[in-house]
DNA sequence: CTCATGCCCTGCTGGC
DNA sequence: TGCCAGCAGGGCATGA
């Protein structure tokens, strides 16, 4: 569910309310949550007690916030699965029964990250350089994520043509994290129907023009949710203040099975593709 | 190397 | 009423 739109809402949120604050004690209530730091739950709640939050950064749908102290200069790296939150609340507020990590502020608040369905996760990793040339470093365990539409690396035509180097379909391809990343299942099909096409087109055999307006129209469509602060269908996805974005109600195709295509009328189809769901109008987005 | 598939996980919904 | 299948799906391991 958190997409593109939705993490940087969460990081303008953290960027906000959490940097310049130093992290107090820190407590790992479910494992699974920080299954991918490699020293455990105890040497992530040590390592990070005490630290100073510096910069909350972003590449794709991975977060991390840059945490420092007098001898260690590390990532917080956090990816929100499918129902992670960052929240911030007061020392008195009740943790949430999804409650995975909580980290206390030196301002008295406390920092909890939620997880119904553990997805997400935290875990602290050292930086690298950025192998995309950016100016930032970026987190070695996100080093193979490509660039998303929104930063000042991003090469558009770099992109467009390793779309069109991929011989499987254009959907999967939009999926694929290493290649165009920030776009997920929503996202993926909301491009689709806005550039006309059927995600099962081969990739390679688009004309370049057709996978320019492709990432274009993703590119757009991000940006539109971002400005209405993402795209919500239950209580899942919120921002670090625990309020839900807007933009599920100008999605034209996603969730949309059975209803009306508003650019030409015809129903709304959806299929099972990649073990997941796939929204198109029929008559719009032709297979050839 | 590329590409395709299945699994991880919880809570809700709908059918019988 | 109760039970179970299906669904939500990002990322990664694994196999072809």
């Amino acid at each position: 569910m958190p997409e593109l739109p939705e993490v940087e809402t969460v990081r303008r949120g953290l960027a906000e309310h959490v940097v310049g604050r130093r992290l107090t004690a820190v407590t790992v209530t479910h494992p699974r949550a920080v299954r991918r730091h490699v020293g455990g739950a105890t040497d992530l709640a040590s390592r990070l007690a005490g630290k100073t939050v510096t910069a909350a950064r972003r590449r794709g749908k991975y977060l991390w916030l840059d945490v420092v102290d007098a001898d260690d200069d590390a990532a917080l790296v956090v990816h929100l699965g499918m129902s992670g939150q960052m929240l911030i609340g007061g020392r008195d507020t009740t943790d949430p029964v999804h409650l995975r990590i909580r980290a206390g502020l030196d301002d008295g608040n406390h920092l909890r990250f939620v997880d119904q369905r553990t997805f997400g996760g935290w875990h602290l990793d050292d930086h690298v350089d950025d192998p995309f040339g950016g100016v930032a470093a970026v987190p070695s365990s996100i080093a193979h994520i490509a660039p998303d539409p929104f930063e000042d690396v991003f090469d558009r035509d770099a992109a467009i043509a390793a779309v069109r180097a991929r011989g499987t379909e254009i959907k999967r391809v939009l999926l694929d994290q290493t290649i165009i990343s920030g776009i997920g299942n929503i996202y993926a099909d909301e491009a689709l129907w806005a550039a006309r096409l059927h995600g099962a087109r081969t990739a390679a055999r688009l004309p370049r023009k057709r996978v320019a307006e492709l990432i274009d129209a993703a590119t757009s469509v991000m940006g539109s949710a971002l400005a209405v602060g993402g795209t919500s269908f239950d209580a899942l996805y919120v921002n670090v203040n625990g309020q839900s974005g807007y933009f599920d109600r100008r999605l034209e195709v996603y969730g949309r099975e059975g209803e009306p295509c508003r650019r030409c009328g015809s129903t709304i189809k959806r299929v099972v593709f990649m073990n997941r769901s796939s929204h198109f109008c029929p008559v719009c987005q032709r297979k050839r």
